[in-house]
DNA sequence: TCTGGGGTCCTAGGACCC
DNA sequence: TCTGGGGTCCTAGGACCC
């Protein structure tokens, strides 16, 4: 099944009769930024201090990441901009464009202060970590004491508000973490492994069991129609008819809830599987010329990341759509996989896969929204298997030419060199009406202290 | 005018093999 | 009289995450 203690640490201490001792029970933590990319702006304009303000998704299209204020004014995550520009008017709601070079280096800096507490750390997400803490929080005093140092530290040494939440799993650290964020009453922070079962129930009473880590929308929904409704009524449903209706996924998230560890911490972030690149376009496009630049682009995209995780592909997907919210249009979706006849890393043999793909799916008379590629069976480079028609010389220049090609990119910006099909035009080029500096990044845009 | 962009895991069912 | 059964691999689709 996979559950089990979760705990597979050799770090045994010895009492003073050599009797080993149980190591002590895992404790997870997790730590993440509120209101994430919201907060990143906040830590270089003061004065979006207390005001409503979003991060919009890439194009300007959806609200990504909402402030207390405009959560407070009942805008959904997700809830697209243009409907609610009045709203928006109406309270003086501050909107910018996402700043994904931003975040992406705030995060690292905030990696960076929590390894200083537990190198032992599994980055989930852009704005999330999971940290084992059973052999360190006492160097603290205790869990509680070691969340508002981290909390504290993270503030002082990035801008940034963070809350931390510990528990016995991942998924009660997960859930604690819920709490710390909700409540006042806990400043930030809370420590599930500190609390009587009594105290513990009556939180888990008070949050409606979508909020746990693995219950989705349609999970939930199911689950409300058995009368399971809060994260205790779950806790305490039974786990085999559980196991049978929603499968394994679900027991381990059960099991989670009543302490037994099913999830470890990964530290090593594994290969990607598969690369994906895509954007909607900032307008419909109909030329195949314009989309095919787009294509070539999100190629570019997709192989450097490629080539960042060592790997090579064996096939391209790429796909196009029309505006599925028009629907007094024409829709079309269409996606092709191309196989490689040779696994590859190099830009210019994904890019002429690409275009070859898009050749084939392209249709006239539609008006385009969105196209993008997927890089897929993703093999190490090392392990790559010779072909009969290998020519070693080609392979060694194309590895050179990538090197020099990501080399400048890196420094210069993507797409400083790119390939003539990715054109100059970029007709296709996404909204970002509002994006703010790269402060942290790019020398021609750091903050000015006045 | 206008609606994001990535990913993973699990399961069921079909093809195929012996 | 009567139509096996088990194993593996692959794919599509569904669910979840941020």
């Amino acid at each position: 099944m996979g559950c089990g203690s979760g705990f597979s640490s050799s770090l045994y201490q010895l009492s003073g009769f050599d009797v080993p001792i149980a190591p002590a029970a895992p404790v997870f933590a997790l730590v993440d930024v509120n209101n994430f990319y919201v907060s990143c702006e906040r830590a270089f304009d003061p004065r979006l201090a207390r005001v409503p303000v979003v991060v919009l998704s890439n194009n300007d299209g959806c609200a990504v990441a909402r402030s207390n204020e405009v959560k407070a004014l009942g805008i959904k995550m997700g809830a697209p901009w243009f409907k609610l520009k009045d709203l928006a008017q109406q309270h003086g709601i501050i909107a910018l464009s996402s700043n994904y070079t931003l975040y992406g280096d705030m995060s690292n800096r905030v990696v960076m202060v929590l390894k200083q507490f537990s190198p032992d750390i599994e980055v989930y997400s852009i704005d999330e970590s999971f940290l084992h803490v059973e052999t360190i929080t006492h160097l603290h005093g205790n869990a509680k004491a070691m969340g508002h140092a981290m909390r504290s530290r993270v503030r002082t040494w990035t801008g940034l508000p963070v809350c931390a939440g510990f528990g016995s799993t991942k998924t009660l650290a997960k859930f604690a973490n819920h709490l710390a964020k909700k409540n006042a009453v806990f400043d930030g922070v809370c420590d599930l492994t500190n609390m009587t079962n009594e105290e513990r129930n009556g939180w888990m009473t008070k949050v409606a069991v979508g909020e746990v880590w693995g219950v989705g929308r349609r999970i939930a929904a199911r689950l409300e129609t058995m009368n399971v409704l809060t994260v205790l009524d779950l806790l305490q449903a039974d786990i085999k008819s559980l196991r049978q209706q929603f499968g394994v996924v679900m027991e381990r998230t059960v099991s989670e809830l009543r302490g037994t560890s099913c999830l470890e911490l990964e530290e090593i972030t594994p290969d990607k599987q598969q690369i994906m690149a895509s954007r909607s376009f900032g307008s419909m496009l109909t030329n195949k010329q314009q989309i095919g630049e787009a294509v070539a682009w999100h190629v570019a995209t997709a192989a450097e990341k490629l080539r960042a995780q060592a790997s090579v592909a064996g096939a391209v997907y790429v796909f196009v759509q029309t505006n599925r919210f028009r629907e007094q249009d024409a829709q079309y979706n269409g996606g092709l996989v191309v196989p490689l006849p040779d696994v590859s890393d190099d830009t210019r043999t994904l890019t002429t896969a690409a275009l070859i793909g898009l050749n084939r799916i392209y249709r006239t008379g539609y008006s385009y929204k969105k196209c993008g590629v997927m890089l897929m069976e993703l093999e190490q480079k090392a392990n790559r298997q010779e072909t009969l028609f290998d020519n070693p010389r080609h392979r060694e220049q194309s590895t050179k030419i990538m090197e020099v090609l990501d080399h400048i990119n890196q420094n210069w910006g993507r797409g400083t060199v790119r390939t003539a099909a990715a054109g100059f035009t970029q007709q296709w080029a996404m909204r970002s009406q509002n994006r703010t500096p790269r402060y942290t990044t790019n020398w021609l845009e750091l903050p000015v202290a006045r």
